[in-house]
DNA sequence: TCTACAATGTACAGCGACTGTAGAAGCAAG
DNA sequence: CTTGCTTCTACAGTCGCTGTACATTGTAGA
């Protein structure tokens, strides 16, 4: 545990260190800095010391990206959601389309992966666990046709990319 | 489409071409070099020109390694299966081992997945779709608690890592 | 034979979203 | 003052490819 950092959360108005808006917004520090570097996290001042302040404003920042990722946004997703944030006043019709999406990306991953779920069930009960040469399971994974049924490629299970929410082509 | 290909294809006793394979096989031939790097694929035998010349065997080999990634197997996950396939004879036992942890690694991020589903769903539909300053969705990212059931981070919806698989420590 | 163009070769950079490391500096407690 | 933590910057590594640059080789048509 940080020693100095008992003193400072004691007083919640007091600017906190980059360790300590970590653990309270549940991030590691490094991708406090990363998230900073790609322009999510606003800079923050800094001591004389050159080092990082944070206030409750960076607190709910941090933990509306870390909850988005949680929840399987990407990066662009969120840093849209943000900017459209910041339009306060106007209709969050365009919010609710990226989660939208983002349900539909959701729903899609579910769907494939019962598929493999399928597969990998049937090819593990087809095998009789005696001999490698009559494996049921490499013979499965040698021939793509003895599938009962389709399954896409793990590529298009990752989560929303850009390119999926924002294509250029 | 390649013409010299046409050819070669003909006569499937022949050794092809690195494209040839690709096609056969359904990979890409970067990715096919790369397999041959990591040494996943045999280094094949080549031409006077230094091409490389793959036999049928190799096409087997790619298929394998192909429909294994595509049913989400890693890389170490798969080369584990290729050296027991080498200790032909032996009991498949382990290779069972490792396809039962593949379909525990897809169950569980089904799981994990329905909860990010349902999470989604809740979201959107408190949503009234009016302002951004009352947007339900904004809000629930914002604030972890408000979430019904637990949601665990997309990271751990990735693909079976050799972490998973052969942790070190 | 000449000319295009396709395919292949090597080597290396880039993707996404971080994570880990090295080495220096600062800060507080004992 | 020393010890031990935290922070700083900068950069390399993760995974499984994919794309690029540039040189060379092979082949088909004129």
């Amino acid at each position: 545990m940080p020693q100095k950092e008992k003193h400072q959360a004691k007083k919640s108005r007091a600017n906190m260190s980059i360790g300590t808006l970590a653990k309270t917004a549940g991030a590691k520090v490094q991708t406090i800095r990363y998230y900073e570097e790609i322009g999510i996290m606003p800079r923050p001042d800094r001591t004389h010391s050159n080092r990082r302040t944070y206030t409750q404003e960076a607190v709910k920042r941090l933990r509306f990206i870390r909850h988005a990722r949680e929840l399987g946004f990407s990066i662009p997703a969120i840093r849209a959601m943000i900017e459209l944030q910041s339009l306060s006043g106007g209709p969050c019709a365009r919010v609710d389309e990226i989660a939208g999406q983002q349900l539909d990306v959701v729903r899609a991953k579910i769907t494939r992966l019962k598929a493999l779920e399928n597969e990998l069930t049937r090819m593990l009960n087809c095998c009789d666990g005696s001999d490698i040469a009559t494996c049921r399971v490499i013979e499965v994974l040698s021939d793509h046709s003895l599938c009962e049924s389709e399954h896409g490629s793990p590529e298009n299970i990752n989560m929303v990319s850009e390119k999926t929410l924002f294509p250029r082509n």
